[in-house]
Parts: C-alpha cells; sequence; structure tokens
DNA sequence: AACGCCCCCAAACCACCGTATGATGTTGAG
DNA sequence: CTCAACATCATACGGTGGTTTGGGGGCGTT
C-alpha cells in the first residue's frame, strides 16, 4: 500500500518536471508542527515511506517560511500546542502573505474549531485517530493545491517583475492604454504630446513581452491593474 | 437584543437600496430546511423577527430554487433528516449550478461532516446547541454573500445576453480577434475577406457594448471564453 | 567630463482599424 | 412571395497605431 501511493506520488512529481534533476525532485514537502514528540516521529516516517521530504518543528514559532523552497509544500499542523495555538498560527501566516496549504490535526477539536479552520482556507481538518490514509490522502490534495499556488505564482512572479522593470512614465502610460483610451487620450492624461505616449507604449508592449494590446490587457488582469477612474462595462449608462 | 439585532439587518438593507421600494424590501431571504416542527418554527420566528422573509421546508424534496427570487437568500439547512442528507443536498444543488450560500444545522454532527460541508461551501456549521446571536450571525454573513453573488451574478448574465445575440460569425470573429489576432490573420483563419472580418468586428463591438477592444477582452475574460489554441505571455519560448 | 538612463518632442512613413456606400446571395418566417 | 436577417465582398477615405530618425534636456554615477 506504501509502494503504491509512493508510485503515485511520484507519477505525479514527474508529470511537471524535467527528467533530469528526477533524484533531486520529490512529489513534495511536509512540515510538521506538533509539539509531541511522538507524533512528529510516527507522521514524519509515515510520509517519508511515502517519498515525501518531511521537516518537523516543536512549536509554530520554529517555523521558518524560509525553509520551503520552490518545492510544493504543506503544513501539517496540531491546533493544541502549548503557545500560539495552530488555528492562530494559521491565521498570522495567511495575513503575512504566505498561502501555504494546512492540513490540521487535533486530538480534542469540535465543531466551531474545524470552522475557523476550514474557513481561513485549510484542506483538512483530521481528528485524531485518524488512519494514515486520511493523511496521505490530506497531504496528496494539500500538494496538489500548492502545485497550482506555485504555478500561478511563478506565471504572477514573471509578469510583476517584467512590470517593475517598466519606468514610471511607462507604468502610467500603461495604466490607462489597458483602460482602452487612445494614445491622444492617453496624451491629454498625462499632458504629453501623442508620439511621447507612442514610444511609451511601444516600450511598455516590448518590456512587457506583450505581443497584443489584448496580451497587455490580460497580462494587467492577472496583475489586479486597475485604474483609478471608474470603468463599466456597457453603453446602457447614457 | 431583538432590537438591535432587527435594527442592524434593516441597516444593511438600507445600504444597497434606494429607499423608493423600502417596505417591500427586505435584509434577505431565509430558507429553513428542518425536519423538526418545532425547530422550524423557532428558527422561523427569530428570523422573521430580526427582519428576514423566511420560508420553511419539511424536506429537501419540498424546495424549489424558483423559490428564491432575485432576493439575497440563504439556506439553514439541517444535516440529519430522514431521506437525502443535508449534505448531499447541498452537494447536489451546487452540481446543479445553484449556488446559494448554505449554513448547517445539527444535533448530532462530527467534525468529518463539518469539513465536508464547508470544502463544499458553507457558509456556516452550528452544532446545537446555538445562540439566536450565532444564527444571526451566520445569516448576516450568508445574505452578504449572497449578495456579492448576485452582484457578479447579474453582470455576467448581461454580458452572456449581449453574447448569446451575436451571430455564430461574430462569435467566431470575436474569439480571435479577443487573442489579439489582426483582422487579416483572423481573415486567414476564418478563409474570408479581411472586409468582411472588419464588418463582423464592428457588429460584436457594437452588439456587445464594447468601448475598445481592452473592453472586449475583459468582457471575454468574465465569459470564460477562451480559444482553442494555445496561448502563451511572454516571448521566452523563442 | 563622460556615460547611461530617463523624459520629452517632431516629421515622416507605413500598416492597420473602422466606417461608409453599394452590391450579391442564401435562408427561414410570416 | 416578401421581407428580414445573415453572410459575403469591393472601393474608398479618414483616423489610429507603431516605428524610425533625429533632436533636446535633466540627473546621477563613475
Amino acid at each position: 500500500m506504501h509502494a503504491n501511493i509512493m508510485a503515485f506520488g511520484l507519477d505525479r512529481a514527474v508529470e511537471g518536471t524535467s527528467s533530469a534533476d528526477f533524484e533531486l525532485m520529490e512529489a513534495g514537502q511536509v512540515c510538521i508542527i506538533d509539539d509531541d514528540e511522538g507524533v512528529r516521529a510516527s507522521l514524519s516516517s509515515l510520509l517519508r515511506a511515502s517519498g515525501y521530504t518531511v521537516q518537523t518543528c516543536r512549536a509554530p514559532e520554529q517555523f521558518r517560511a524560509e525553509d520551503l523552497g520552490a518545492m510544493p509544500s504543506c503544513l501539517v499542523l496540531d491546533v493544541q500546542m502549548p503557545g500560539e495555538s495552530g488555528l492562530d498560527f494559521q491565521e498570522r501566516l495567511c495575513a503575512s502573505g504566505f498561502a501555504v496549504p494546512v492540513i490540521f490535526i487535533t486530538g480534542h477539536g469540535d465543531i466551531p474549531m474545524t470552522v475557523r479552520g476550514m474557513r481561513a482556507g485549510a484542506v483538512d481538518f483530521l481528528p485524531k485517530p485518524f488512519t494514515e490514509n486520511d493523511l496521505l490522502e490530506a497531504v496528496g490534495r494539500a500538494l496538489d493545491v500548492d502545485r497550482e499556488r506555485l504555478r500561478r505564482e511563478a506565471i504572477v512572479n514573471d509578469l510583476q517583475s517584467r512590470h517593475d522593470a517598466l519606468t514610471p512614465r511607462e507604468k502610467e502610460v500603461m495604466a490607462l492604454v489597458i483602460t482602452g483610451l487612445m494614445n491622444k487620450q492617453v496624451a491629454g492624461h498625462l499632458d504629453l504630446s501623442e508620439i511621447t505616449v507612442k514610444i511609451h507604449r511601444g516600450n511598455v508592449m516590448r518590456k512587457m513581452g506583450a505581443q497584443s494590446l489584448a496580451d497587455l490587457v490580460r497580462m494587467a488582469e492577472s496583475l489586479g491593474i486597475r485604474d483609478t477612474s471608474i470603468h463599466r462595462f456597457g453603453p446602457k449608462g447614457g
């Protein structure tokens, strides 16, 4: 059974990966945060046997987000711990913009606790005792979620770095262009000549790597760029 | 306390509403589905006193989605019922595309049940006994969610109806135009002359109410229109 | 001082967009 | 049959997009 799961995990890992770094690449990374050493040891052993890279922490304070690299990762988090609770910790992580998927485990959980955890975006909430399969399924789901997250993040990071490379003026021009304004209108807003706008616009297209205005608009959507001026669909407002 | 909550509920209703239809407009509509008549009666009375319109059902089978009109609505759903369970019912609703927010109530709930419900998108999961305030807060949140849902749905429906009004050819042209292709390229794909594409394109812009290509691209995004041919950002692939 | 980067502008040029105007043919509903 | 809607295409014209060439000035670093 472990063998099956392991094969499954490796299968998925290979899907999105070149075979060159096969040996270094694993199904994913799991960080276990639990104050009970026995729990840490047994879960760690189970997950390692399934092909995952495992880290353990005795308390949330020990966890360093940097430890999780580019590999798809998830947290297995005990709810009841001395010091900061698992729920508080997750919400703190989330608030700080670190959106790694979380699986809660707990010995004395109740429904409101579960609601709070799930509402905060937890992938699963496992009351003890749970089976090995319960955990492995949850971890598999969590890593799927994280793979998707990393995929999107990589795309957005790429776009963001290109956008950061734009000069201030180019960003201004882009912001207006993607609202659908014509060059002469952009020129009016920025008190420039039309030819200057054309030059900035050309630079924007080249630096952002957009093949067309449609491309640029979609990039801006991905980056969440919205003009301050209100923008409506449709002509009904007449 | 009821008075306070009632005032709160009405306050929220007024926020997004003109005062003209104040008497007809309510804070929202709640449908209670529970096999226990006593529960239905007491919850119904509580919610009505808070200014909500209430409907009750003895079983999921009795519920008609059509009963909930344009008003922001939510379901208060008992998990354990003879016949179809609340969880099954919610998943069936969700699968059928009817995404009204759900609040579960249950006398004998456990954590896996809660996980299943929350994962399926429930707004809250209330184990009995719960306080009046618990329910009213959950209902308030659920109706907020539904208000947002209705808002988005209205926009997309509007766009969809315009897109439906396009002729087949116009839809084809639009699908290619929003990928960033030039008129002559569209003409090539559809084996048309460029002038014909221009005409279709003009019709698309007029019928969709798009003031610019950027508008049209965003509309297509909202409608989930994606070309079959693969489309990438960036020039790195070279 | 020299260099690179940013910002601005003009003239010229070409490709592209968009909209008439006018025309032909098909098809389905009344 | 008539009419409306759909679809197709040509010519022509004006506006727009985009680049090149060439020029000016500012600002900070080396």
